[in-house]
DNA sequence: GATTCGTGGTG
DNA sequence: TCACCAAGAAT
């Protein structure tokens, strides 16, 4: 592996990743972990009652969406749907419903498919093995490496947005991490993982809350933190972002203003809904056509036919 | 690899 | 006010 002088050139290795392989410091995890042990929020996932399916349940609300925001709805589906084989046996339209609000709504339609996959393929019961988890609809990288070490303890590495800032910080030294992940950043946090089973699962939740309360993307709080004082980019004066500037999403009169609009209504429903009261939502008819067109081939609405609409059953 | 996909809080 | 941001995945 680190034989320098046989066959073709070494992988490039920046400063930093050489750094991170160092021997005779305190390994970055150690601090950070005992800061997660004392600092750690008491959400509802983290208990053991929440099992694995609580923590796949809370890992796909989580997606994009604030923990604030998840909290209420999380506690209504595992309370509801208690087991995969429970949300398994509904209809996908209801878990559109249940969403509520929650945004990106193929993600319910997801959790519902991985529900349904997870009865027919794994007994009911939440794969424990990272592929099987990839294998899942709506799990991504992330999820799968989130749920393994989350829920059974695994060791993988958790390269998720707050764990992509804390290291592009700590170790790299630049504010922000690349738009998109990169090689790079997968080297980084494969060198920077612990080798015992447990502590790399408790890295994996420690590295994650850090970015989460102290290393924020705005307004971080250097003064809270564990390893402020080996931060690479803190030691650097804290230079602002240099690239690309970072994507920003504007919403106002999209077409994903328009299907939002659409679907409430269609969750608002009890029964299907008449074709009136989904044009009454927008008044441009291209785009409304577009968006309803969009929902349906997405399998977040059926439409009937006598020309109704509502969420799949 | 760049786009698309919701919604709401915040500085 | 409004751009940015929030435990990504699929195409």
């Amino acid at each position: 592996m680190t034989a320098p002088t046989k066959n073709g050139p070494p992988a490039p290795r920046s400063t930093a990743e050489q750094a991170a392989h160092s021997a005779d410091a305190v390994p970055l995890h150690t601090p950070v972990i005992a800061w997660f042990e004392a600092n750690a929020r008491d959400l509802p996932w983290r208990h053991p009652e929440a099992g694995a399916w609580g923590v796949m349940i809370s890992e796909f609300m989580l997606q994009q969406t604030p923990v604030s925001r998840v909290l209420p709805v999380y506690e209504q589906w595992l309370a509801r749907w208690p087991r995969p084989a429970d949300l398994a046996a509904e209809a996908p339209g209801e878990a559109v419903r249940a969403w509520g609000r929650l945004g990106y709504p193929r993600r319910a339609l997801r959790l519902h498919g991985a529900a349904v996959a997870i009865t027919e393929r794994h007994g009911g019961e939440v794969p424990t093995d990272h592929a099987e988890l990839l294998a899942l609809p709506g799990v991504g990288e992330y999820t799968a490496a989130a749920v393994a070490s989350f829920a059974f303890g695994q060791r993988h590495a958790v390269l998720d947005t707050n764990v992509r800032r804390v290291l592009a910080r700590a170790v790299t030294g630049v504010r922000y991490p690349p738009n998109a992940t990169t090689a790079a950043e997968r080297r980084l946090a494969a060198a920077l993982l612990p080798e015992e089973e447990g502590t790399a699962a408790r890295w994996a939740a420690a590295s994650m809350e850090l970015g989460a309360l102290v290393c924020t993307a705005r307004n971080e709080s250097c003064h809270r933190c564990p390893i402020a004082a080996r931060c690479a980019w803190r030691q650097a004066g804290k230079p602002e972002h240099d690239g690309p500037p970072r994507r920003g999403q504007t919403y106002a009169g999209t077409d994903r203003q328009v299907r939002g609009k659409l679907l409430a209504v269609l969750r608002a429903a009890e029964g299907p809904v008449a074709q009136a009261a989904l044009d009454a939502v927008w008044d441009e008819p291209v785009q409304r056509g577009r968006a309803l067109d969009g929902l349906v081939a997405d399998g977040l609405v059926e439409p009937l036919e006598d020309g109704m609409y509502r969420l799949p059953g």
